[in-house]
RNA sequence: GCCCUGGUGGUGGAAUUGGUAGACACGCAGGACUUAAAAUCCUGUGGGCAGCAAUGUCCGUGCGGGUUCAAGUCCCGCCUGGGGCACCA
């Protein structure tokens, strides 16, 4: 009988849905643990194979785990709102709701196609008034509370009113100095302090000012990608080299109002959580890294005829006195304050250069550029005056604006300093060589006034204890981390439940939730940048927020509206969310490490400081799947002509016979391997290259190669429906395990796929023989009731250890090829015991589930394979009295030779010196040392 | 630019704790079965040199150094592909 993958899979994945195999209970007696695949956006463009890479690995450990006894959560969702639905209802006229409903049901059919284990019943989407009632509650809950620094737990922010009431905010100093509504709070530098009495003295609109400056969802203002010929907000994705992507109108950087969040508050507890969670340390160091915790001292310089004072962050207070400049954001307000005259017009053009770009490519850029302000700093110890300059790779958010240059000790001030030709002051003697910076802090200080003979590391304590004493100055953490901008000048997301008064943001009352998203009649943007919430009367009318939620909003805490997703009066049910508590494995791809994770680790947090929840890290455990990319093809097009030149043929991309090549992506579903298939090429794109000529080579048309992103406009995508459909999804699904570690990033290569479904054939024939068809069903099987040998007991608890250690360690990859060794070998043995071929199943079918249930079945077992019990170990079967050890001279091998494993070492000795071999490489001399490590190896020292 | 990560045969990859480099596949070559094809099966397959052969021998894990009895694995310095860098998701 043949394998006929086609009819079983449509059965199994039918039968499985009318049995509610895959309904999982919040009741039960057995472990639980919870498997969570980062969920998709669905676009436009459907599933590609990249996208399941993950899905089936979580989907063959869930699968794993609940052969091994657990009550396994397994749930799927969408992450609906987004930029690219509202693009395409703005060129298309179409909903966002409507195009998404749509591309959500390409994505479902596609995923079920696959035979995944999801819980389907528990399905969210972001963009669900039912989903999204819970992101704006949860956002509420966090405008009204703030960080108590004290207990260091977000508490509701009615407890401050008290507290300011009772003392003022002497022991709750305002959180964050940069963001300030400064037209409403009357203090703007320093620590501003307030008493009881002043709070009662402020008016109502105060009073709400200074608790928004406590908020961990507060209002401010920030910068924003403005394309005035747009008359829109542009993402840092559609601005390209300073102009928009989109028609290549100049962006410039706009303040506009915008919601955050108050990471920053929490960068401790974040970085602290890090110890307790299952991630790599990839991961662990690039959230620390972005979170950025860094100490030094903030230091206040006056600045030379004027009363206006510059105040610096710096890591290395004790290099104050080889400070020979300031560079500060040019984009600062105190640029314009100390600007002189003369360098006035200067430093006007380069702040207008400045304001073209982008934050990445200040950041990136290696052209030092720069202009003098004209002003100069003091420095309070020696009285030095210090130019002021600004350049662009000083950034506004990071501390505070300005830094203080020391070129001997930091090699991007040592390279300005040498282009602007600044003298350079030596104060770590022979440790700065004059060709490049050194950033010791090992060196004793010289040419340092009253720091000199002082070692660096000393100098710091003493410098920020002397700033401190004169009081220009104090010690500070800071962070490079910055407060999340949590707001879009969009349509598509969730509106905020937030009402406007007078100028103040008031909660909407939660029992009104959900706010619901009008209908609109454009999705252009409003006026002056705003969202386009702001074209609709009744809503400005009514005050409302005309800002949305960000991608991230629902994203942040879907996880756990998955363990209570249909409860109509919580976010989800305390019992519920206590029972399958954290997630146990998490799976996706890197390019989440900083945004997603921290955000959904952010609110998890909160929401256990507010007794919503009784854990604080979301996430146990973190697995990272790479990114399948895609290997596109391209053909050359001599410029101007019809006529295609074959690869090979090229030396260069760009020219050929000295004429101008164009370079092409063509769609590499018609090319085999790098060969173009002439004719498909042909018709492609409704016949545009039909009259294509080609300069072959062999005979034949080869295409260059590289490797990208897989996307639709490269043309180098694969739909996992084609190779569904050709060799269905159990090879499907073991095919993408196959191609190599799940964490690693690789390009989609669909050569090969044959080999997986090869292996699937030749496990059939285990149990079945191929013969003329009308046979009668019983003389085809193959499969008997007699004993197992010890051989096959042997190769088959082999692999039951080797596949449970690749399940645990998530190696799917030799899993497969440990399943491709067990299959051969009992091809070899010819056998076909029932015994070894159920437990052979069971393990299988995590894999290729849909096989599995058939031949289970065919054996007569009338339950789930799904339900079985994973095999047990057992180590008697494999146990061996001898080893065959690799035998070295000199640490290269020289020959092998069988070993009992009781072997001592003089035993040892004796019959390697004995070998033949050995002696021929000894050449006579007596050997130095013989190492012989049990088990692995012996080695001959001569 | 900064942070993270990868680089092993013609290809995808294996080598889990420093201990037989190339498991398992793809591809390729040769063969069996077949009128033929498909399917299936068998054999070989890192490179060089020597040999009719069995085999022997040298080289070999991006490049250059180092540690070690022993390095794909550890250390130092480079080259290079990928991801992220705060409004793509």
């Amino acid at each position: 009988m043949e394998y006929n993958f086609n009819e079983i899979e449509h059965k199994w994945q039918q039968l499985w849905m009318k049995d509610g195999t895959y309904t999982v209970s919040n009741n039960s007696d057995k472990p639980k643990y919870y498997v969570l695949d980062m969920f998709p956006y669905p676009s436009g463009a459907g599933l590609h194979v990249g996208h399941p890479l993950g899905y089936i690995a979580s989907d063959i450990f869930a699968r794993y785990k609940r052969l091994k006894g657990f009550n396994v959560l397994h749930p799927m969702g969408y992450d609906a709102f987004g930029l690219p639905a509202e693009q395409y209802a703005i060129e298309n006229g179409i909903h966002p709701a409507v195009s998404t409903d749509k591309n959500i049901a390409t994505f479902r059919k596609q995923l079920d196609n696959i035979g995944f284990c999801f819980d389907w019943t528990r399905e969210v989407r972001t963009s669900d008034p039912h989903y999204y009632k819970w992101t704006q509650w949860i956002f509420l809950q966090l405008f009204n509370s703030w960080l108590n620094r004290q207990t260091q737990k977000a508490t509701p922010i009615q407890e401050l009113v008290t507290i300011f009431e009772k003392e003022g905010n002497k022991n709750q100093p305002f959180p964050n100095e940069k963001f300030r509504i400064s037209n409403l709070v009357p203090m703007t530098i320093g620590d501003p302090i307030f008493t009881a009495e002043d709070w009662a003295a402020f008016d109502a609109t105060t009073r709400q000012a200074i608790l928004m400056e406590y908020r961990l969802a507060y209002c401010g203002y920030g910068e924003v990608n403005w394309c005035e010929a747009l008359g829109t907000v542009l993402a840092n994705d559609e601005v390209v080299n300073g102009v928009s992507e989109r028609g290549g109108h100049p962006v410039v950087k706009k303040k506009l109002r915008q919601w955050y969040l108050r990471i920053t508050e929490y960068a401790d507890r974040l970085l602290k959580g890090l110890q307790e969670v299952d991630f790599s340390e990839a991961m662990k160091e690039m959230q620390t890294n972005w979170i950025g915790k860094s100490s030094g001292a903030e230091i206040q310089f006056t600045i030379d005829h004027s009363p206006l004072t510059l105040t610096v962050y710096t890591t290395r207070p004790d290099t104050i006195m080889g400070v020979d400049f300031m560079v500060i954001a040019p984009e600062l307000d105190l640029v314009d304050q100390i600007k002189t005259p003369e360098q006035a017009k200067a430093v006007d053009e380069y702040i207008a250069y400045v304001k073209s770009r982008s934050e990445r490519e200040r950041m990136s850029e290696k052209k030092i550029s720069g202009v003098f302000t004209g002003a100069y700093a003091v420095n309070p110890f020696d009285g030095r005056l210090i130019p002021i300059w600004i350049s662009e790779y000083v950034l506004a958010g990071y501390g505070t604006g300005a830094i203080m240059a020391v070129p001997c000790g930091d090699e991007r001030d040592f390279k300005f300093a040498k282009h602007f030709n600044i003298p350079i002051t030596n104060i770590i003697g022979t440790h700065f060589n004059g060709e490049e910076a050194n950033a010791t802090k090992d060196a004793v200080l010289e040419n340092s006034g009253f720091l000199n003979g002082i070692p660096m590391r000393e100098a710091m304590e003493l410098v920020i204890q002397t700033i401190e004493e004169k009081g220009i100055g104090k010690r500070k953490v800071n962070y490079k981390m910055r407060d999340a901008a949590f707001s879009r000048q969009r349509y598509w997301g969730e509106p905020f439940p937030i009402q406007w008064k007078n100028g103040t943001a008031y909660a909407l009352d939660a029992a009104t939730l959900p706010l619901e998203l009008p209908e609109v009649d454009s999705y252009k943007p409003g006026p002056e940048g705003e969202g386009p919430l702001a074209n609709i009367p009744e809503w400005v009318a009514r005050e409302l927020e005309t800002n949305t939620m960000p991608g991230y909003a629902g994203s942040s805490w879907y996880f756990l509206r998955y363990m209570d997703p249909h409860n109509n009066t919580e976010f989800a049910s305390r019992p519920a969310t206590d029972y399958w508590n954290q997630v146990d494995l998490y799976i996706g791809g890197t390019e989440h490490a900083v945004g997603h994770l921290l955000y959904s680790r952010l609110w998890t947090k909160a929401l256990h400081d507010l007794g919503y929840l009784s854990f604080d890290e979301p996430f146990k455990r973190l697995v990272n799947q790479g990114m399948i990319q895609g290997s596109s093809r391209f053909v050359y097009r001599i410029n101007g002509t019809n006529t295609f030149v074959s690869h090979g043929l090229i030396t260069d991309e760009t020219s050929f016979d000295g004429k101008t090549l164009d370079k092409i992506h063509v769609d590499v579903n018609f090319v085999d391997g790098t060969e173009l298939d002439i004719d498909s090429f042909k018709k492609w794109k409704n016949n545009e290259f039909a009259n294509a000529e080609f300069i072959f080579e062999d005979g034949k048309y080869y295409c260059g190669t590289e490797v990208e992103k897989m996307s639709k406009t490269k043309f180098n995508t694969v739909n996992p429906d084609d190779l569904v459909n050709k060799y269905g999804a159990d090879t499907f699904r073991m095919y993408e395990m196959f191609l190599g570690p799940v964490e690693m990033s690789k390009p989609w290569d669909t050569k090969g796929i044959e080999g997986v479904h090869r292996f699937l054939k030749k496990l059939w024939r285990l149990f079945y023989k191929d013969v003329a068809p009308g046979t009668e069903l019983q003389a085809q099987a193959v499969w008997t009731n007699d004993t197992p040998t010890p051989a096959e007991l042997k190769i088959l608890h082999k692999a039951i250890r080797k596949i449970e250690e690749d399940n645990e360690r998530f190696s799917f990859n030799t899993g497969v090829s440990a399943f491709m060794i067990l299959v051969n070998e009992l091809t070899d043995l010819k056998s076909h015991k029932k015994q070894v071929l159920e437990s052979l199943l069971i393990m299988i079918s995590s894999y290729a589930p849909h096989i599995a249930e058939e031949l289970w079945q065919a054996l007569g077992n009338t339950s789930s394979v799904l339900d079985a019990a994973f095999p047990v170990f057992n180590e008697v079967y494999i146990k061996e009295s001898e080893k065959e050890y690799p035998i070295s001279v000199n640490g290269k091998m020289r020959t092998t030779m069988t070993l009992s494993l009781e072997a001592t070492q003089p035993e040892v000795e004796q019959l390697v010196l004995a070998s033949e071999v050995v002696q021929k490489w000894l050449d006579g001399k007596p050997p130095k040392k013989i190492i012989y490590v049990k088990n692995k190896m012996v080695n001959i020292v001569v």
